[in-house]
RNA sequence: GGCGACAUAGCCAAGUGGUAAGGCAGAGGACUGCAAAUCCUCCAUUCCCCGGUUCAAAUCCGGGUGUCGCCUCCA
């Protein structure tokens, strides 16, 4: 596998730590409020980064941590007149919501910072200690200068960051760069005692204790909106390896922006899109695919066009996993005529494909069009059967559906089942409510008045039907009835 | 001002030296009572512009134009 690590600035063969094993660490939201898209792209993309390694044999260890304390939190928990602890308690809960409807598994660990002072204050410390950092009336900074290799990530040098800083000078600071470590408290604000007072965390510093403590060393794969490469992974680099000596992550993925008309969508320029009001209007495999149509460090442009039209892609995969579906569950004819003995090579060829394509730095725009391709043989195959299988096509089908699977477990468009069945949520379910039972009733008189050829009734039931969001076909093989997607 | 990325059909989007994937939209055909779905065919002599390297460039180099991002909290 080839993945393109920031800090060389190309591709990269991957090779684990430890055999077998793949360490990652993504770094999460700040919990003040319900996560916008652009804090989904990272989510999908990990965790089809995650699923990816898994699908390739690897014992995947996957840590994401939730910045539970912050400035932002405590704003907003002002403003609400509510504990800051159980705002952020609030807004974690409502991130598992949209992240779980966005079919994002939970990551091995989801660490917070409230629950590591620990770990921080003793890596600080350590920091001081190593002449790295200094206090000052209660605050400890870093210090950037005593770091050599600070500026290696994002690819400047200090000269070259302190010639544009835009920051306010803080007079106490030795360099202008230098940055928080630990806030001494202000009055009113959650703190937590230490040697140099009582205080808080900087936002940098809990990254690199949490993913030291669960991951250790050197572990595999940091990840990360491109936003974060400066200042914060520049500065968790710093002080990891300023505190341990050694490196700190091997390889830095950074995904690219999402943005709108354009733009950069971001929590402060206001335009962004809350992930549940976007599911509100379209459905969640749609979002994920359409995140996963563009390469992930590629910027991507969102409007409801592009995801319309996403959608009507993504419906044509759906249709052929139905038909698939649909020519399996019919009665098998003993004819020994085998109408698709082409297409097992094909599909070998298509699974080398898929794993090529992602194999090259995650290639999930390739990886869909060899999706598409499976379906377009799936159709081609499945329309030539006729009415039923003959036994050595469905095996071929069987062979077709594993695929179709498999190429799921990775993207995870559709969810599954405890039986591994893909749920494409128009599809009719086996076992009938009332409103099923109504609906094959009518079907079935509509199927009546077409024997009689009267058209005009079946023509009402199918557009009365339409209009209630049910869509009727009249296929060679049958009649078929979906959900509007 | 400094650093960096990108520019491929009406739209979205792969492709880093060997002669333009895939999707949406569109056109024609097969199938069909019709519609839908599906399948087949067509749809970029050309990859922002100008030079250069090469037998060969969308792909490499130089220059230009444009868009975006980072340098401040941000996925």
């Amino acid at each position: 596998m080839e993945l393109y690590n920031t800090l060389t600035r190309r591709k990269e063969t991957f090779s684990p730590r430890e055999p077998g094993k793949v360490s990652m660490y993504v770094c999460g939201p700040t919990t003040y409020n319900y996560i916008h898209l652009g804090n989904a792209r990272p989510l999908i993309f990990f965790d089809t980064v995650r699923r990816y390694f898994a699908y390739r044999g690897y014992l995947v260890d996957y840590v994401q941590n939730f910045t539970d304390i912050d400035d932002k939190i405590i704003n907003r928990a002002g403003e609400e007149g509510e504990d800051p602890l159980a705002l952020a308690q609030k807004y974690i809960n409502e991130y598992f919501r949209d992240a779980g409807a966005l079919n994002v598994r939970r990551a091995d660990t989801h660490p917070r910072v409230s629950g590591h002072m620990p770990e921080i204050i003793e890596m600080i410390d350590t920091l001081i200690k190593n002449g790295n950092a200094y206090v000052v009336e209660g605050d400890v900074y870093f210090e950037v200068r005593s770091f050599s290799a600070y500026g290696r990530l994002s690819g400047r040098s200090l000269d070259d960051l302190r010639a544009g800083a835009r920051v306010e000078v803080d007079s106490r600071k030795r360099d202008p760069l230098d940055f928080a470590l630990w806030k001494a408290a202000k009055p009113g604000e959650p703190s937590w005692e230490s040697s140099w007072g009582p205080g808080r965390p900087g936002w940098h510093i809990e990254c690199s204790a949490m993913s030291l403590k669960y991951l250790g060393e050197g572990f595999d794969i940091h990840g990360g909106g491109f936003d974060l490469i400066f200042p914060h992974h520049e500065n968790e680099i710093a002080q990891s390896e300023a505190a341990t000596g050694k490196p700190f992550a091997r390889y830095w993925l950074h995904n690219g922006f999402i943005t709108v008309n354009e733009e950069k969508m971001s929590k402060s320029l206001g335009n962004f899109f809350l992930v549940r009001d976007i599911l509100a209007r379209f459905p969640p495999e749609t979002v994920r695919f359409y995140l996963l149509s563009t390469h992930y460090r590629s910027p991507l442009d969102f409007d409801d066009q592009k995801l319309e039209s996403a959608g009507r892609g993504l419906e044509r995969v759906k249709t052929s996993i139905r038909l698939l579906a649909e020519a399996l569950a019919r009665p098998e004819d003993g004819r020994a005529s085998v109408e698709c003995k082409d297409l097992p090579p094909v599909l070998d060829e298509l699974r080398d494909s898929f794993e090529k394509a992602m194999d090259d730095d995650f290639n999930t725009a390739l990886a869909i069009a060899v999706l598409f391709d499976l379906a377009r043989e799936v159709n081609t195959c499945v329309q030539r059967l006729g009415v039923a299988p003959a036994p050595a096509d469905r095996e071929v089908l069987l062979k077709a559906e594993v695929l179709f699977k498999a190429f799921n477990e990775v993207l995870g468009i559709f969810k599954v089942d405890r039986n591994g069945k893909m749920s494409l949520d128009g599809m009719p379910s086996p076992g009938l409510d009332l409103a099923d039972g109504l609906l094959e009733l009518i079907i079935g008189l509509r199927q009546e008045a077409r024997s009689r050829k009267d058209w005009a009734v079946a023509d009402r039931i199918r557009e009365g039907l339409k209009g209630l969001g049910i869509i009727i076909e009249d296929t060679p093989q049958g009649v078929r009835w979906k959900k509007q997607g």
